[in-house]
RNA sequence: GGACGAUUAGCUCAGCUGGUAGAGCAUCCGCUUGACGUGCGGGAGGUCACAGGUUCAAGUCCUGUAUCGUCCACCA
């Protein structure tokens, strides 16, 4: 079953076509099987209108080699795949576009209008990213994707909120939030980003009523608050102000009268001591506020401009009002002075704007008693973090949780099942719409209008994915699910989120392991970003080097939770691994004579090194596997492919390949043909597209590669000693190799061979190895204690034998001499070093006996070389 | 102010439970060896940031220092 394959691999050609038949024929389904395990993964959903970024790739990555490394280990594998509705992003990109369109803004089209519009933009972008996933060989189930506004997942949110509420763990409350006026909706605190930017710290003077000429003087960055000042704080400890806790001062601009009060919060030591209290745009102040019963005066509105009854300040933007504020203050005589000063500004996570805290009316998770629970199963080891210290970040975050504010201000979402009665004002929360209020049973009641934080629908994601609150088939099977992948950087949106509702609605926390991977960066370091245009468009790179390759480098050359700069010499390296396979299988298929891939009764030597190899290698990249080590189990198939297999097993059967005998040229196809089938699955979770499209041309048994059996250890094919005696003379070759090399003899140029050895039988085996590869034109093995006649030949030594070649024209006498000298010298230093580490009775006594033993060997293989050595020095004269 | 990570070959990084320092790229020499020049063979290049400690043995474990980076934190 001869067969041509182009000489140049051509992923383009290949992957499409393998995708398509493994969907086709639903490789990727998941199917509940009471004999099997069940293995589940959900994905992280991405935004329905994103775009696939390297972010996701990596993502996409992992989890894909995770689950087709599960279901070939005889797993029920499913991997549920899906997008989320991304209140923010989505609604803010649909604004955008209305805007320059149509130049409506939302409240122009109305909410429902404005709704159908995000829905034709969901239905037209939605899939993009879904195709995206494909085309780097995602096996997930796309028969069970889901959507966070999905009917199913809204009522999974409805069921929760209703519970929560229920529970009291659900409540309405004025308080001090984060508000993004940009964006014009609440934000959680997860949702704010500090930075540190400079700004100033204005210092104005407070008169002290009653007091001529008295005053304080309080330090801000943020003037225009001081619209809202309802009281001055000082330490009550501190000397200086004594006097004046209980007075009131002056509220400059104002003329407000406001008390002057003593708190602990305030820091003697910062500042002038005195601090102005904004209860309703700080929390600090806020709380201080509550201690001491300050009036709370909101002055900025949800555009971040100072509301009416503020004069010329009403309607300006917060910054305007700030300068307005400043000059005032100087032509007041109020300004003492002004400092620059770096502060750490609180930012909007999706638009970078400064976020302005202020007290509003919002919706919040009381988090207490659930972090409990969430905090119990990571402390107990029933969740996982990989790597471990990841699971500190979470614990801290944890432990130190503020209650969650999850109503947004925006049209996007799941709005707010919660009713109030227009004429009790009584709240009915109802996973079914009410018709009347629950308490008066008026039929004047009134739907919030808000929505729920995104966050607060893909926290349930690991089960509502499955037909939870259903009790479905598919729940029952697959949940809990296993591993979660995803990135440190929503950590606390989202994996905390999902533990403590994990263990909250379904009594179980959602999956074993947290399976984390840093951020993708551009080859200088820096977050690939729209703004600085450094992104690598990961389906460019897909195409111009293969999916697979694209899906290598991404495993490979880093280490599990760290960043990875992408480059795009390595994207080629691993194209130019994946061509290597290619040709080392059309090699064989030019070669190939059998329809069928078994091993043959009988091995020769080479055989039995390689399945040795094979055999003891299959178990490490399991086990790294397993460990989720996966570039190293990635590195592992990567060298024993190109090293092993490609460049000495091959090199080493085409004698038998090319030779007379047929049986043994039969024999060597088995082997090669069972090897590669073996390395095909084992890279394949790696490398999907190639292997599959390889092992489909090589004789096989089953429908698909990808539903193969994992490769397990078998203890019939271990060979250590034909594995040491194959290594004495690929030593021998090396050895030969690196000597020709140095005295620049081509491979063209054959030479005669003679071994002088006590392992003549290994040698004896090895003369066809040594023709070929040791570019021999002729070998004789001889007994090492014979005389021989050594004149004029070049000597190579090996620790097992020493090898005389007829080139010694070619060689400078002098030269050589002082290269043995400098080899000698090197394994005599060597040997020393180790001869004092065997005599010392700490290592002998203390160390395991094995490690013993390996130092005892290679102490006599280093004596071995040094006779061997002396012997050619001497000959040299 | 806390917590964490990084520091290994010219560059980017691996190195799992301590046991003779590795890869890719770059570089140098040689090779049309009938799978592959997206290749083959050979070489050069590291006192594993620094200082202590534990150990028979430390890149690997512990303590501290330095530099860079990240996250968290209400310092006005």
């Amino acid at each position: 079953m001869k067969k041509e394959l182009p000489k140049v691999y051509e992923p383009q050609e290949v992957e499409g076509r393998v995708y398509e038949m493994w969907e086709k024929n639903g490789c990727f389904e998941g199917h509940r099987d009471p004999d099997k395990k069940p293995f589940t993964i959900v994905m992280p959903p991405p935004n329905v209108t994103g775009q696939l970024h390297m972010g996701h790739a990596m993502d996409s990555t992992l989890q894909d080699i995770l689950i087709r490394f599960k279901r070939m280990q005889g797993y029920a594998a499913l991997w549920v795949p899906g997008t989320d509705h991304a209140g923010i992003a989505t609604q803010i990109k649909v604004e955008e576009e209305l805007r320059k369109n149509e130049g409506l803004s939302r409240y122009d089209l109305g909410r429902e209008k404005f709704l159908e519009r995000v829905w034709d933009w969901k239905h037209k972008y939605g899939n993009r990213i879904v195709e995206q996933q494909k085309k780097l060989g995602a096996s997930c189930d796309w028969s069970r994707a889901r959507f966070t506004m999905d009917e199913g997942l809204s009522k999974a949110v409805r069921h929760v909120f209703v519970s929560l509420y229920k529970k009291g763990l659900i409540y309405k409350g004025s308080r001090i939030i984060n508000w993004c006026p940009h964006c014009v909706t609440a934000l959680s605190d997860a949702e704010v980003e500090y930075q540190d930017k400079p700004g100033y710290f204005w210092h104005i003077r407070y008169p002290i009523q009653g007091e001529e000429g008295r005053y304080v003087i309080v330090a801000t960055t943020r003037p225009e608050t001081m619209l809202g000042d309802t009281g001055v704080a000082v330490n009550p400890n501190d000397e200086r102000y004594k006097d004046i806790v209980g007075k009131k001062c002056i509220l400059p601009l104002m003329d407000r009268e406001i008390p002057i009060v003593a708190d602990e919060y305030v820091d003697m030591e910062f500042g002038t001591g005195c601090v102005k209290m904004t209860p309703a745009h700080d929390p600090n102040d806020f709380e201080v506020g509550l201690r001491h019963n300050l009036d709370t005066i909101r002055v900025l509105d949800d555009n971040g401009k100072v509301v009416e009854g503020y004069g010329r300040y009403s309607g300006m933007d917060r910054y305007e009002a700030r300068k307005a504020i400043v000059a005032d203050l100087e032509e007041g005589g109020y300004l003492v002075k002004v400092e620059p000063h770096q502060h750490n500004v609180g930012t909007c996570y999706r638009c970078h704007n400064d976020v302005e805290p202020l007290i509003s009316a919002q919706w919040f998770v009381k988090m207490e008693p659930l972090a409990r629970e969430a905090l119990r199963v990571v402390n107990d080891g029933e969740v996982k973090f990989v790597p471990d210290r990841f699971s500190k970040i979470y614990t801290n975050w944890m432990e130190n949780v503020h209650d969650w504010c999850i109503s947004r201000q925006l049209w996007w979402g799941h709005q707010i099942p919660a009713w109030t009665c227009e004429e009790c004002g009584h709240i009915t929360v109802s996973e079914e719409d009410p018709t009347e209020c629950e308490h008066c049973h008026s039929k004047h009641i009134k739907q919030e209008e808000d929505v729920l934080d995104t966050w607060f629908s893909s926290a349930l994601w690991p089960f509502s994915t499955l037909g939870w609150p259903e009790e479905t088939e598919d729940y029952k099977y697959f949940y809990p699910t296993d591993v979660l992948v995803t990135g440190y950087d929503i950590i606390f949106f989202w994996v905390a989120r999902m533990i403590f509702s994990g263990c909250e609605h379904t009594g179980k926390p959602p999956f074993h392991t947290v399976f984390i991977h840093g951020l993708v960066r551009d080859d200088k370091g820096r977050k690939m970003s729209k703004s600085l245009g450094n992104g690598i468009d990961p389906l460019e790179m897909a195409n111009q080097y293969g999916a697979d390759a694209l899906r290598f480098n991404l495993v490979t050359g880093n280490s599990p939770g760290n960043d990875m700069r992408f480059y795009t010499e390595r994207c080629e390296a691993m194209r130019n691994f994946a061509n290597k396979i290619w040709n080392a299988s059309r090699f064989l298929m030019m070669n190939l004579t059998i329809d069928k891939c078994e091993l043959p009764e009988k091995l020769e030597l080479e055989d039995k090194w390689i399945l040795s190899k094979l055999n003891s290698v299959i178990p490490e990249i399991t086990e790294n596997m397993e460990r989720y080590e996966l570039g190293v189990a990635a590195q592992k198939v990567y060298d024993f492919i190109w090293d092993s297999y490609c460049d000495w097993y091959i090199e080493l059967t085409k004698t038998r390949l090319q030779g007379e005998d047929q049986d043994s040229k039969v024999r060597a196809q088995q082997v090669l043909c069972y090897v590669l089938t073996q390395i095909l699955k084992l890279l394949h979770p790696f490398m999907p597209f190639i292997t599959e499209e390889i092992w489909q041309a090589l004789p096989h048994q089953g429908d698909y590669l990808m539903l193969q059996q994992w490769p397990e250890h078998h203890a019939t094919l271990d060979f250590p000693e034909e594995e040491k005696a194959m290594e004495l003379i690929m030593d021998a070759i090396r050895a030969i190799r690196a000597r020709r090399a140095e005295m620049n003899v081509p491979p063209s140029k054959k030479a005669q061979l003679t071994v002088s050895t006590l392992e003549q039988a290994v040698f004896q085996q090895g003369i066809p190895f040594l023709k070929r590869l040791a570019y021999a034109s002729d070998v004789k093995v001889v007994e090492a204690t014979q005389e021989l006649d050594t004149q004029g030949m070049v000597v190579v030594t090996t620790h097992a034998a020493r090898f005389f070649l007829p080139l010694a024209e070619l060689v400078d006498l002098e030269k050589e001499k002082a290269r043995i000298q400098k080899e000698l010298d090197k394994n005599r230093k060597e040997l020393d070093k180790l001869e004092t580490k065997l005599q010392n009775p700490g290592f002998v006594n203390k160390a395991p006996a094995q490690v013993v033993e390996a130092e005892r060997e290679r102490a006599g293989k280093l004596r071995a070389l040094l006779v061997k050595l002396e012997e050619s020095a001497a000959s040299l004269g």
